[in-house]
DNA sequence: CACGATTCAGTTGTGCACAACTCAATCGCG
DNA sequence: CGCGATTGAGTTGTGCACAACTGAATCGTG
């Protein structure tokens, strides 16, 4: 049986058998799709991601928002603050916790949803997967991002 | 039977249901995993993608190393840049095209093999799963990049 | 209550991705 | 040959990701 003992290194050296390039490019690929079908919302991908927990959520502080989208508060501040200069959100410091501030769409980020319900179904349409694929893959997706997350950092360095 | 269709909108907004999500995120989890693996190297991870190109090649223009990894010149003029300044890489104007520049390993950047060779089992060991199955997902990846590229940008407007 | 530890948002600095652009070299058609 | 179109690398500007840090608010334990 093929493992991972009966590779040669050489092999795993080679672009096209790392998976990791695969992830890349399909990851620049599918924001290449969200930039063109975003662009007549004015939103980022990373933006319409924090749209979508604002519209689940109603509103949420921003380490609420960090959680959901595994970003930390040097990406999300920026942010933000662009989305609140476009209008889509207000930010307010919660009275209960001076240091938390709370985020919220405003009137113009909650009729956005609007404009956004149809995104979802043209991507996946694009995608051109069956339904039940594309929740494989996501579900294979979610499994390997959350085995990388609980890796030791000790494990990755050098061969000891 | 469950489609596109019988779907309604709202399950398609919601976070948990898209898998672009899931792909954004398994992306940042490898390149935290492999931003520690290359630490020793003293690589980020695109710069490392580069150096596999190279290590396969020997040398190629500029233009040869995006076409393979999907980047324009805007991303790898400065990329290259930092590369040359680590003592890892020679850019010389091609003499039979002065449009082109050829890209080589020095010495140190070949040598930077060895210590890389290690790499990719340990990430593919990282993510825990047996090699079949990081090939198949790698081939579904490949297979949606490959759609989402050629995706009619016409498409993705408004749905008119 | 006091004070050190922790939490939270924000800032700074580095690097990548990409659009839009510049400019020189080359190509190709008349 | 001449000249407009194309090609290739590079630059500029915007935005995201993340590490390292700051500073204020809050917590917890004595």
């Amino acid at each position: 049986m093929e493992t991972l003992d009966t590779v040669p290194d050489e092999d795993f050296l080679r672009l096209d058998h790392q998976i990791c390039f695969s992830l890349h490019a399909a990851t620049r690929a599918f924001n290449g799709v969200y930039r063109e079908a975003l662009k007549e919302l004015g939103l980022t991908y990373p933006q319409y991601l924090v749209m979508l927990v604002l519209w689940e959520h109603g509103e949420l502080p921003v380490k609420g928002i960090g959680e959901r989208l595994r970003l930390d508060s040097g990406t999300l501040s920026p942010l933000l603050k662009r989305l609140e200069a476009a209008g889509y959100v207000e930010r307010r410091r919660s009275p209960e916790d001076e240091r938390s501030v709370t985020v919220r769409p405003t009137g113009a980020g909650t009729a956005l949803k609007e404009k956004a319900l149809g995104v979802p179904r043209r991507i996946a349409a694009a995608t051109g997967l069956p339904l039940e694929d594309i929740r494989d893959l996501r579900e294979r997706l979610d499994a390997l991002a959350v085995r990388l997350d609980g890796v030791d950092p000790d494990a990755l360095g050098s061969c000891t």
